[in-house]
DNA sequence: TGCTGTCTGTGACATTGTCACAGAGTCGTG
DNA sequence: CACGACTCTGTGACAATGTCACAGACAGCA
C-alpha cells in the first residue's frame, strides 16, 4: 500500500531505488473531505502536496468580496502555491479549496529539499508544475483583460458541463469563476437563454444547443 | 574581469570555489541594446538569462492589438519566462523586451540543469525567480479584475515617475501598461487634470500632487 | 402553514470599452 | 517658409460591464 501511490507519478517511480524507497519513507498520504482549505492567505504552508485524487481551486478573493478562479489542480499534478510558500516564504492573496475529496501525498519541507536536489525528475515534476501555473494565471490576465464576458461564460459552461450538458451552480459560483457580479452572469444567462442555447433553473445552467456555445467560446 | 558579474549574485559568488568557476567558465556576458527583443511567441529559449543591468518588460499582446504590462525584471533577477521554455517547451503568448540596455549572464541549457542539480543557491535564485513572478501575476489578475481604473493609472504614474515627478510616455504607452485603450486613459488623465494632480503635455505627464495621487493609488 | 435563508430578476445609474472621426504638434524636405 | 507625413491627442455616440438597492421566487424546516 505503501508503495502505491508514487505508480501515479512515473518520473518519480523510475527514481534509483534507494532514492525512492526514502521518499516512500518520509512522504505521507493524506486525506481531506471536500471543502477543506488547503491553503489560504496568512497560513504558512509545511508540506508540499502531490495531489492524487481530487481537485483543488485555486481563487483570489478581493477586498470587496469578489472571486476568481485562478486555475484547478488535478490528480498527478503538484499543488505549487505551497512549494512557493515552502521556498520563499511569501505569502500570496490566494486560497486553495478542495473541491472534491482530495487524496494528496504530503512531503515534508526537508525532504523536498534533498529531493529537489537529488531527482532530475524531481525537479522536472515540480518546474512543470511551475510553469503550468504561470500559463494558467498569464491565460486568466488574458481573458480578463481582453475578452468579453459572453465568451467567456459560454467557455466556463463548456468545460464545468457534466455528460449530460448539465451545469450544477448557481449564479453566484458563475460569477465567482469569471471574477464578475452576480448580476451579470444573470443577464448574460438571460440572452443565452434568449437564444435558445441554455435552459435556466434554479442551481442549474442545462446547455441546450452545445454547437452555438462553442462557437461562442471561439469566437475572436 | 571574469569574475565580475557574479558578486552580483551573492548566493552565487558564495557557490564551492569549483562550482563557482564551472559557473563563470561557461556563462557568457552578453550585452543587449535597447528594444532587443529578449523572447517572443513562439521563439524557443537556449539560453537561462540573469540580468545584470537594465530592464526588461514582459507583457501580453491580444489578438485585437491591445497590450497589458505583467511585470519588469531588472538587474539582479532571473528572467524566468526563457526558463520555462528550457524545462518545458511551453509557448508563452508573452513578450519580453528590453526596456534599456541590458547586460546578463547567458547560462546555456545544459549548465543550468547541471546547476540546477548541484547548488542549493542555485534552485533558490530560480525558484525565487518563479514564486515572484507568479506573485506579480497575480497581483495583475487582481488589478484588472477588481481594481478600478482611475487608482490603477496613479499607481502607474507614482511608479514610473522620475524624481522630478515627470513620466515621459504617451496615452497609448499608458494605456499598454493598463491592458486598456488610449481613449480611456485620455479621460482618465484629463479628469486628474481637471483636479489639478497632473499637468499634461505631448509626450508627458507631470505629476504636480503627488499627495492626492498616492491617496487615490491607496484607496479602496 | 408560516418563517428563514438562498437564489434569481430588475431598473437606474456609473464606469469602462469601441468606433469613427477630427484637430493639433513634430519633423523632414523642397 | 510651405508642405506633406506622421504621431499624438480630443471628442461624441454608443455598447458592454459593474454597482446598488431592491423585490420576488423557491426550498427546507419548525
Amino acid at each position: 500500500m505503501t508503495e502505491s501511490w508514487i505508480e501515479r507519478f512515473p518520473d518519480l517511480a523510475a527514481l534509483p531505488p534507494a532514492e525512492r524507497a526514502a521518499l516512500v519513507a518520509r512522504a505521507a498520504v493524506v486525506s481531506l473531505p471536500e471543502g477543506s482549505v488547503i491553503f489560504a492567505p496568512g497560513k504558512e504552508a509545511e508540506n508540499f502536496l502531490l495531489v492524487l485524487e481530487g481537485r483543488v481551486r485555486v481563487q483570489q478573493v478581493s477586498a470587496s468580496g469578489r472571486e476568481i478562479v485562478l486555475y484547478r489542480v488535478s490528480g498527478g499534478e503538484a499543488c505549487i502555491m505551497t512549494t512557493s510558500c515552502l521556498l520563499s516564504h511569501e505569502a500570496y492573496a490566494a486560497e486553495g479549496l478542495a473541491e472534491t475529496a482530495i487524496r494528496a501525498v504530503a512531503i515534508p519541507r526537508a525532504t523536498f529539499q534533498d529531493m529537489l536536489g537529488s531527482s532530475p525528475d524531481f525537479r522536472r515534476i515540480v518546474f512543470s508544475g511551475y510553469s503550468n501555473r504561470i500559463s494558467d494565471l498569464m491565460h486568466v490576465v488574458e481573458e480578463v483583460a481582453f475578452q468579453r464576458l459572453d465568451k467567456r461564460l459560454a467557455q466556463r459552461l463548456l468545460a464545468l458541463a457534466g455528460p449530460g450538458g448539465d451545469v450544477a451552480t448557481t449564479h453566484q459560483e458563475l460569477a465567482a469563476e469569471l471574477g464578475t457580479a452576480r448580476e451579470v452572469v444573470g443577464r448574460q444567462l438571460k440572452e443565452l437563454e434568449r437564444r435558445g442555447w441554455v435552459a435556466l433553473s434554479r442551481g442549474q445552467v442545462r446547455l441546450s444547443d452545445r454547437a452555438s456555445l462553442e462557437a461562442l467560446a471561439q469566437a475572436e
